[in-house]
DNA sequence: ACTGATATAAACAATT
DNA sequence: CAATTGTTTATATCAG
């Protein structure tokens, strides 16, 4: 499929307490088989996708930000089948997570609306081809695709491509070239099996990406009703407490009693006491590899597990206080959304 | 009617 | 040489 594309993964280790990251990549393929509100529905299995590999948790963090009981998000708590199987809580996206540093609006969790036609038959997506390239960019392990990859992506994510005439390939062509969204990276040679280069979404054109898809989604789907949540909109609003707010969200629609059974948020109002930061130690390969998004205006962390607490996992340069770790909270809520839609976008069942 | 975004088709060059 | 990839041009459609 995608030569040389999933071996690009660049892994860091550190030492942290017998860390597991709180949402290893959901297996996409499994959490594509159980949306169902996906545009349009096929009789044939959902192919595999074109990677998957649950992969270590990387970055070179350097700063572990640990807030027992506190800190907790709706995806940030750790899988169980119930929320594995939450369409709602689609954690591909986290498995690089990538968050511009600007602050977003908390996005709704995304029911999804019930399927109200079964027709066998694929139906043309309503997703341009800028949105399907951006998808499957997005759900690459390395965010970048060759175009083969791209391809393989939209027919396995969309069983309209499979049997429709070909000339779809020249659109994608034609929209990689023509999009500024979309960069062509060069191929390491000496890795480089295949031809053609790989082609990546520019980070400052990802955000009008997702609000394409977003509204595409919102367009076709009929559900509402979760835009409204007085509590949604509440952590909108209220950056101060974002925290907590989020962990109210978090516990809205997760019936895990190991979520539920969590001491209450204990982070207001005196909650910068309460969060402690500790450096993590980290191997020297960690530390010698530079983070290639360093200067990229984007930021990148993990989220991670450990007994009663939860971990975030910083770049090792990033000098970040309390209202910007709230922020990147939000984001993170914002880039869960975004992944459910993405997810809700993508697939087949 | 105009404009911008998008889809589609086609021609062509470069690369493998 | 054939297939693939990437670029460019042209045209059509649709929504705002």
């Amino acid at each position: 499929m995608c030569p040389g594309a999933g071996s690009q993964m660049e892994s860091h280790t550190h030492t942290l307490p017998s860390l597991s990251p709180i949402h290893s990549p959901t297996n996409l393929s499994k959490a594509l088989s159980l949306s169902p509100s996906l545009p349009q529905p096929s009789a044939t299995a959902p192919a595999s996708l074109p990677h998957s590999p649950p992969s270590p948790p990387q970055s070179s963090p350097s700063h572990l930000l640990q807030s027992p009981g506190g800190l907790k998000s709706h995806c940030l708590s750790p899988s169980t089948p119930s929320d594995q199987d939450d369409l709602t809580c689609l954690n591909w996206l986290h498995q690089r997570n990538i968050l511009p540093l600007s602050k977003m609006p908390p996005l709704p969790q995304f029911e999804s609306p019930p399927i109200s036609n079964l027709s066998s038959s694929p139906a043309k997506p309503p997703y341009s081809f800028s949105s399907l390239i951006f998808m499957a960019i997005e759900d690459s392990p390395d965010k970048r695709l060759p175009v083969r990859g791209i391809y393989e992506w939209i027919v396995n994510n969309f069983p309209y491509y499979r049997t429709a005439p070909s000339g779809w390939r020249n659109s994608v062509r034609h929209n990689l070239s023509l999009s500024k969204s979309f960069r062509r990276m060069q191929r390491d040679k000496s890795q480089s099996i295949g031809k053609g280069s790989l082609w990546c979404v520019c980070p400052e054109y990802r955000s009008g990406l997702l609000e394409v898809l977003k509204k595409t989604h919102y367009c076709h789907s009929n559900n509402s009703s979760l835009l409204n949540n007085p509590v949604l909109l509440e952590a909108a609003d209220d950056g101060r407490s974002a925290i907590c707010d989020t962990m109210a969200i978090s516990d809205l629609d997760s019936n895990n009693p190991t979520l539920s059974s969590n001491a209450p948020c204990s982070l207001i109002p005196e909650h910068e006491e309460l969060v402690a930061i500790q450096s993590v130690e980290l191997t020297e390969e960690a530390e010698s590899e530079k983070d290639p998004l360093a200067d990229s205006g984007y930021i990148e962390f993990h989220y991670y597990q450990c007994e009663q607490y939860q971990y975030l996992v910083l770049p090792g340069n990033s000098d970040l206080d309390l209202e910007t770790v709230e922020i990147l909270q939000l984001d993170a809520e914002a880039q869960e959304a975004a992944g459910s839609l993405l997810d809700l976008a993508g697939g087949n069942h």
